[in-house]
DNA sequence: GTCTATACTTCGATAGAC
DNA sequence: GTCTATCGAAGTATAGAC
């Protein structure tokens, strides 16, 4: 057995997506490197092409990897027991976990919000919709049942999840930058988590 | 007089200033083309280095003189009269208007949250953080008061703001793609700032 | 499947005439 | 202050050997 391992086609592969999440998650789809992704995965940059086409196609495929994992795990918690509260709360929880599992994911889904995602191909914006589709059912099971007030769902979703990326790209920012003022001190995740299911709770409980 | 009159060193400079705006706004700061700036501005490329310099003295340039106007609104809201919570919907009702007046400011300062703000000069930053020091003023003066919760200032604040300028980025987005699906439905203005000073109202008032 | 070498393009920036 | 022309670097992508 020899001390350098030859990789496979799939560990190659594995390489790449996750070089170039960081890489995209980093600079943006128009700041990555071809170059620089090929390098950081430690295989040729022909071999980048060769697996996966082009840098636009390598970059649609980590968005939709990634709206794929966050909306079959909101489906999964809309259609579960529970009542909307708990959902909420676990709603907040997962999203929260995601971002931690998968750091790319905060930076890169932000900016395609900011610029209004002209890259998305028609499914992944789907996938991006399903989602939302969840969190919607979510606010309306609440509704129903009369825990909830009459709070738009979209307007809801588009509160929780901005702060949750914001959050989440600011400590990534943090950990690199080491700035440690104002807007840029530190805070405790737990802090975090605890202070948005406040937020949504608060909002949306009905009056008593 | 002639039909064509020749534009004056300080008009080619505000031409400049906001056909970048636009151009950032749209793609960023790697997506952005001087090329494609100077066009818009219908200003020579050359011109564009004479004012401005560089690209990226031209991008701090627009952001500076955004949180500029932005931290001068928070900050007279912050030391002007009236109660806590009179003046966090102010403060909302203050942002939406900036962003209103500026399309381009939900966008630029989107991507810099989300990219940790990695070209900011420490004056830029200190611009950054005088908005949040005035938010700041305005949370813990209705803790004083005892008309709030003791709610993390930095947080509250990290809850607004990304919901401010996602909902704007989106409206542009909705605008210039026509999509009419999921997270893409159209919301009226008077609703989202309603719903977001609900959102604080809520989050930040004592039980009683 | 993997690598080297390179074609082709775009972009930021500047030199120099007027 | 304004323009034309162009340089040099960096970037995406591919051809072709192994």
């Amino acid at each position: 057995m020899s001390a350098k391992k030859k990789r496979s086609s799939a560990e190659s592969h594995a390489a790449i997506f996750a070089a170039a999440a960081e890489e995209f998650a980093e600079r943006g789809f128009d700041g990555a490197g071809v170059d620089r992704i090929a390098h950081r995965a430690r295989v040729n940059k022909a071999m980048l092409y060769y697996h996966f086409g082009s840098k636009r196609h390598l970059y649609l495929e980590i968005l939709r990897h990634m709206f794929g994992a966050v909306g079959l795990r909101a489906r999964a918690i809309a259609d579960g027991p529970g009542s909307a509260v708990e959902k909420t709360d676990l709603w907040i929880a997962a999203i929260v976990e995601e971002a931690g599992q998968r750091p790319w994911f905060p930076s890169m889904m932000l900016r395609e919000l900011a610029s209004g995602a002209p890259r998305f191909d028609p499914e992944t914006f789907a996938m991006m919709n399903a989602v939302y589709a969840a969190v919607r059912d979510i606010l309306l099971q609440g509704q129903r049942e009369g825990q909830f007030r009459a709070v738009d769902p979209l307007l809801m979703h588009l509160t929780i999840m901005p702060a949750v990326l914001i959050f989440f790209a600011r400590q990534r920012a943090l950990a690199a930058n080491q700035l440690t003022q104002g807007i840029a001190e530190p805070r405790a995740l737990q802090q975090f988590v605890s202070h948005m299911q406040d937020v949504v709770r608060r909002t949306l409980r009905s009056d008593t």
